[in-house]
DNA sequence: ACGGTAATAT
DNA sequence: TATATTACCG
């Protein structure tokens, strides 16, 4: 029965590939079985059949690596298809689900249970004929490897992501012409478009516009000129593989309009509403928007914005709006709903941590989603009323989820993150060598993914740009690349704002990266000299993440205590609004944002002190609660005056 | 062919 | 919801 490894694991060596592949195929129905086995003859592999689904699981628990993929009926005496799955995953096989059941129940059991495929009975040659690609999709590093390069190339590629179709399909099982069969309508029906090239999924992965990408996005804006800035132009700068001038002129079509609306809010003077724009929808945009800061085209003042009058909730991610510069108006409109979120996030984070693939886990995000933060956080009632958005919650976090655990690789730079099923693609590609430092990269991949997916996401509901802290100030080409100052814009933070940021922290004299507030951070920049604000960041990176602990606190300001009783504030607050906050302790808070540039050029330091970590979630929860109800948002919400902006 | 936009689909 | 796709128009 079986050779040798012909589709093994890691091959790729074999050239004729599919042909060959070792299938076990289950059916308890003698007539299904047949017709299986000689589809899958057809196909050219390998088969071995039965019809009970104990002899199955024999055979998988004792050669399993005489299997390349195991195709198994679902209903079955005995033990049913779930449990030949179940093994099949074990040994690490992909096993597709076959059944007479279209409904969507079914399927989707079946796949979430983590069946590569669901086909639906009765089963046609096209499909079988692509069911190779399970294999190689289980295998994919080594696969990878090979076929890479090619796909690699450069410039406009729109390879990946655009290609629905197949491109690198390579050797595929000869078409040995058949398709012929009569019988089996093709039935493209449920989709089963034939080719899916690697990916089961065979959909067209989606772009996830990340921090990082958007970053890009806006930088090439900013290079381009707004003016000249045509999803072309756009796209070859970004260099992106995968990406399409399709993604890029929707996401530009976006951005115009979250740029429009800055303008009539700023020119209306509406300065909370308008950015306001409540519509989560151009919160993102906001913090990357480089564009306005540079422009400066308008802004707003920073008085303005700061009026108390409004704000009632910030939002931490807002304040990142580092951008900040000063706070202009963008930066206000992140925030707006999820602040709660942010705080649930964190919370959430903490009592999941990652935890679930496909299923939710039980607290879920899903409730943050819907739900209103109250919900979870009874507590934080006054954070509250927001309603969180968290509608990419599951999509991030499986687009992410896998990949995230691991910073590491600074660098990364375009990547795209595609959402695909639960199958991610992350595209790789060059460097862009242009701006960025490595901060940029380094930490919208790692961080910001592991934050958001995991559980974070509720904090930022919307996700995707919310995030960013990031500064663009500069335009890229105005900038200084690399080094030191901090001044350049490089500093994108990755993910999820503040929280994902960690501070630095100066220990005397020494900085350590602590815990991820703005301020904090902020701060410390200003602090710090503008040559050790790199080395910083790259400590940041790579250590802070790992804490990354909590986020902070939606509330802009909340104040924490430690354990040590110390106290902090987070948020933004102190600098921009100057008024610090005090807590009863008299402790001073740290975390103080320092919004503009300048400020931070200057070098202007407020007061930093940092404490550190908090690393133990629950106190903090137990102090944003305490504190919650009375200052934490609150203050906060009211210094900034963005009462507005969260609607209820 | 491309760009912009709006409507609509996923 | 965010993004993609489509259709129209210039």
């Amino acid at each position: 029965m079986e050779k040798k490894g012909f589709v093994s694991s890691e091959d790729g060596k074999n050239k004729n590939f599919p042909v060959g592949m070792r299938v076990l195929a289950v059916d308890d129905s003698a007539t299904c079985l047949r017709t299986l086995e000689e589809l899958l003859l057809r196909c050219k592999y390998h088969v071995t059949k039965t019809m009970e689904s104990r002899k199955a699981l024999e055979l998988l628990r004792e050669k399993s690596n005489m299997f390349d993929l195991v195709i198994s009926d679902v209903e079955m005496p005995d033990t049913d298809g779930f449990k030949l799955l179940e093994i099949g995953l074990e040994m690490d096989l992909p096993v597709i689900m076959l059944s007479s059941h279209s409904d969507h129940d079914s399927v989707m059991k079946g796949i979430i249970h983590g069946a590569c495929d669901y086909l639906i009975k009765p089963v046609s040659l096209k499909e079988l004929q692509n069911i190779w690609q399970h294999v190689v999709k289980k295998n994919i590093g080594s696969y990878k490897k090979i076929i890479g390069p090619s796909r690699q190339l450069p410039p406009s590629s729109e390879s990946d992501l655009a290609t629905s179709g197949s491109k690198k399909r390579k050797e595929k099982v000869n078409d040995s012409g058949d398709e012929d069969d009569s019988d089996r309508d093709d039935e493209d029906g449920d989709g089963s478009e034939q080719d899916g090239e690697e990916s089961s999924t065979r959909k067209k992965p989606r772009v996830v516009w990340s921090q990082e990408l958007h970053q890009k996005f806006v930088n090439a804006v900013q290079q381009l000129g707004l003016d000249k800035a045509v999803p072309k132009k756009i796209l070859d700068f970004m260099n992106i593989d995968g990406l399409t001038r399709e993604n890029v002129a929707s996401h530009l079509q976006k951005y115009r309009l979250y740029l429009k609306k800055i303008d009539e809010g700023q020119q209306q003077n509406m300065s909370s509403d308008a950015f306001g724009t409540r519509d989560s929808s151009y919160y993102h945009m906001a913090q990357l928007d480089g564009l306005r800061d540079y422009t400066s085209t308008r802004q707003l003042p920073s008085s303005s914005l700061l009026s108390r009058s409004h704000l009632t909730k910030f939002h931490p991610s807002v304040y990142p709006s580092i951008n900040l510069q000063g706070i202009n108006s963008s930066s206000f409109n992140s925030q707006n709903s999820s602040s709660s979120g942010n705080l649930f996030g964190t919370y959430q984070r903490t009592l999941f941590p990652r935890s679930q693939s496909v299923n939710v886990s039980p607290l879920e995000p899903l409730q943050f989603s819907t739900a209103k933060s109250s919900s979870y956080m009874g507590d934080y009632k006054s954070i509250g009323d927001r309603p969180i958005v968290g509608s990419s919650f599951l999509d991030n976090r499986m687009s992410f989820g896998s990949s995230s655990t691991s910073f590491p690789s600074a660098s990364s730079n375009n990547n795209l993150m595609l959402q695909a099923n639960n199958y991610t693609q992350p595209l790789h590609r060059a460097s862009d060598g242009n701006h960025q430092s490595c901060l940029e990269g380094s930490l919208s991949n790692s961080v910001s993914p592991n934050m958001s997916a995991d559980g974070l996401s509720t904090r930022f509901p919307s996700n995707s740009w919310q995030g960013n802290l990031k500064t663009n100030r500069f335009p890229s080409n105005s900038l200084p690349l690399n080094h030191h100052g901090f001044g350049h814009d490089q500093v994108t933070y990755p993910g999820n704002g503040l929280g994902d940021c960690s501070s630095l922290v100066s220990g005397g004299g020494e900085m350590q990266c602590e815990t991820p507030l703005l301020g904090d951070f902020m701060q410390n920049m200003n602090t710090l000299d503008a040559s050790k604000w790199e080395e910083q960041n790259c400590n940041m990176m790579n250590t802070s993440f790992g804490n990354v602990e909590y986020p902070l606190p939606a509330g802009d300001n909340m104040v924490f205590r430690d354990n040590n009783n110390v106290t902090r504030s987070k948020g933004l607050d102190d600098s921009l609004m100057m008024s610090p906050i005090e807590d009863g302790d008299g402790q001073e808070y740290v975390g103080k944002l320092t919004m503009l540039d300048h400020e931070m050029n200057s070098g202007k330091p407020e007061n930093v002190l940092v404490d550190n970590q908090h690393d133990v979630f629950d106190d903090i929860m137990n102090e944003m609660m305490k504190q919650d109800e009375n200052n934490g948002m609150v203050s906060v919400a009211t210094r900034f005056g963005l009462d507005s902006f969260p609607p209820p």
